[in-house]
DNA sequence: AAATCTCCCTGTAGGC
DNA sequence: TGCCTACAGGGAGATT
């Protein structure tokens, strides 16, 4: 499932590819995705060149002329890059044909993603205009989750995953860094501690930093076309074990439920 | 305003 | 073995 590092290394992985490239021609199979792929993006990309490349939580922007390609991955999406032509793999839902014989194709089997076509200012967008800091970037610290938090009385595990407050931070990201942390999930993030928000603020960055290095190291291999990470699962503390000892003491892993997502933490490390 | 719930979808895992 | 059900997840939008 594509979070933050995986839309990174994606952004990396297909960069090289595709900026400055013209698309020649768009392929949409099926337009059925988390809204319906416009007609006006197989209307008016073709012979515009690609320009620059961004990426702003998980959506990812391709910049080209007066519009722009705002695409999400949603839980099971992938962009390769493949020789045009490469047999199609079930749920290859879009073709941005390129030069050189070479084809962006966007896969996703759950078609919880997006590709969408933009003219005005993406920055303005409904699904962009209100998104929070990135969590890599200068304007995320301690300081965001200290202040925006004050009053409020949701857990911190949601906050932290609130993509108003910073982007990026989906479930197993939220719960390791709550780990490596020592926060309990369930705390009302209203009563953390500066401090401990400072500390929290430096785990989810170092969290998704380490990740993304890790991601960088099967960028090869994730534009030839394999795509599926899991590169990080071994250094998982405490996603997925639940009811399993603590890496660090032993103690069983608690499991609930939060905001109907999966919460695992350590009883005795988080506080 | 903030918190909570619902929904979109399919592959996978577990139970029988 | 095969069928059935529950579950996973991002996040917008609706509801409380």
């Amino acid at each position: 499932m594509p979070e933050l590092p995986e839309v990174e290394t994606t952004l990396r992985g297909i960069t090289p590819h595709v900026l400055g490239q013209q698309i020649l021609e768009v392929v949409v199979r099926n337009p059925h995705l988390r809204w319906p792929v416009p007609a006006s993006l197989a209307r008016e990309l073709p012979g515009r060149h690609v320009e620059r490349m961004q990426r702003r939580g998980k959506y990812l922007l391709l910049f080209a002329g007066d519009g722009c390609v705002l695409i999400h991955l949603g839980m099971s999406g992938s962009l390769r890059i493949v020789p045009a032509y490469e047999p199609r793999l079930p749920h290859d839902h879009i073709d941005l044909v390129l030069p050189g014989e070479r084809v962006l194709r966007y896969c996703d089997p759950r078609r919880f993603g997006c590709m969408l076509w933009l003219k005005d200012d993406p920055q303005h967008h409904p699904l962009l205009q209100s998104l929070g800091p990135e969590p890599l970037g200068e304007h995320f610290s301690g300081r965001t989750l200290f202040e925006g938090s004050r009053g409020r009385k949701t857990s911190v595990k949601a906050f932290i995953m609130d993509s108003h407050v910073v982007v990026g931070v989906g479930n197993i990201y939220a719960n390791e860094a709550l780990f490596i942390a020592g926060v309990r999930p369930t705390l009302a993030v209203g009563r953390l501690s500066a401090a401990r928000c400072d500390r929290l603020a430096d785990c989810i960055q170092q969290i998704l930093g380490r990740a993304i290095a890790m991601g960088g190291t099967t960028l090869r291999d994730f534009v030839g076309g394999d795509g599926k990470p899991g590169y990080f699962k071994q250094s998982l503390h405490v996603y997925g074990r639940g009811a399993q000892p603590c890496t660090q003491c032993g103690t069983l892993l608690k499991e609930v439920r939060l905001g109907q997502r999966s919460t695992v933490f350590c009883p005795q490390c988080q506080r």
